[in-house]
DNA sequence: TTATAAATGCACTTCCGTTGCATTGTATTT
DNA sequence: AAATACAATGCAACGGAAGTGCATTTATAA
């Protein structure tokens, strides 16, 4: 079990409070998160902060971006099974519009997707809109 | 074959200059189109102005909304083979990185997605990214 | 033709993402 | 340990896109 120190190391991030707490926040959360979300956790914190560390984990595959189309850029730690860094592990994220959060179902692979002759397939988003386990109460 | 005036008649939706003027703008257009691509059409024209139009032929599905995630909405008309308003008339979307043009492959129907017990799904958005037909060369 | 309601245009606001720059903090070298 | 170099942080501000309120114009109906 990696400490978040030694993780951070490994990608030539330097540890300091703020990106560990980040981490921590992060890792707390089983959905994706906005960077509003973030902010208001950490209200001393400045904006620009919180964003540049995420970008930061985000080019380092600590954490990685969703668009789940409500046209606010989330985020979510790329724990384990999902190896962003590499172009054929593509999961699929699932956004309620109940309660409007959005989680990854990182067992659930996409499909083989088909495109016409000509076309070239580098990266596929794929995320399915309806209602949660939580709020169906199924 | 309808006219465009058939058309928003049979929506009930008022025929005006500036409608007829934007639907074949975007009859024209093989790529969904942005909200600045239509204002850089028509100079005369607010913004505003357009976009409720948008929004008007987007709520009497005679266009679709798309989410490529670049982070600008996107607009491209519901033409043959598009139904919107059916729930089950999924088609999905090609990103070029190259020439950042989005088209709808409307003959690309979406396989089924497995999601886990208790989630329901209710709509689906994929967009496929690469390289388009008219960068490839092939 | 007049009354009614919708469409348009203008101004403005909000939100998110992003950048520049000064300041603080961390690490490294002597 | 002090000095240096560089990265991280905080503050301010910008820009683009989405969206709203209100006055004015235009179209439909009585």
């Amino acid at each position: 079990m990696k400490t978040i120190e030694q993780l951070l190391d490994s990608k030539n991030i330097r540890v300091t409070a703020m990106r560990l707490l980040i981490y921590k926040f992060l890792a707390e959360k089983q959905v994706a998160v906005t960077l509003s979300d973030i902010e208001n956790a950490f209200d001393k914190a400045d904006r620009t902060t919180l964003y540049r560390t995420v970008k930061t984990f985000e080019e380092s595959t600590i954490v990685h971006q969703i668009d789940d189309g409500t046209g606010i850029t989330k985020y979510a730690l790329c724990e384990k099974g999902c190896n962003c860094d590499i172009e054929t592990d593509l999961h699929l994220h699932f956004h309620c519009n109940n309660c409007n959060e959005t989680v990854c179902l990182t067992e659930h692979k996409i499909p083989q997707i088909k495109v016409p002759n000509g076309f070239i397939s580098e990266d596929i988003n794929l995320v399915v809109k309806g209602v949660c386990d939580k709020c169906s109460g199924l």
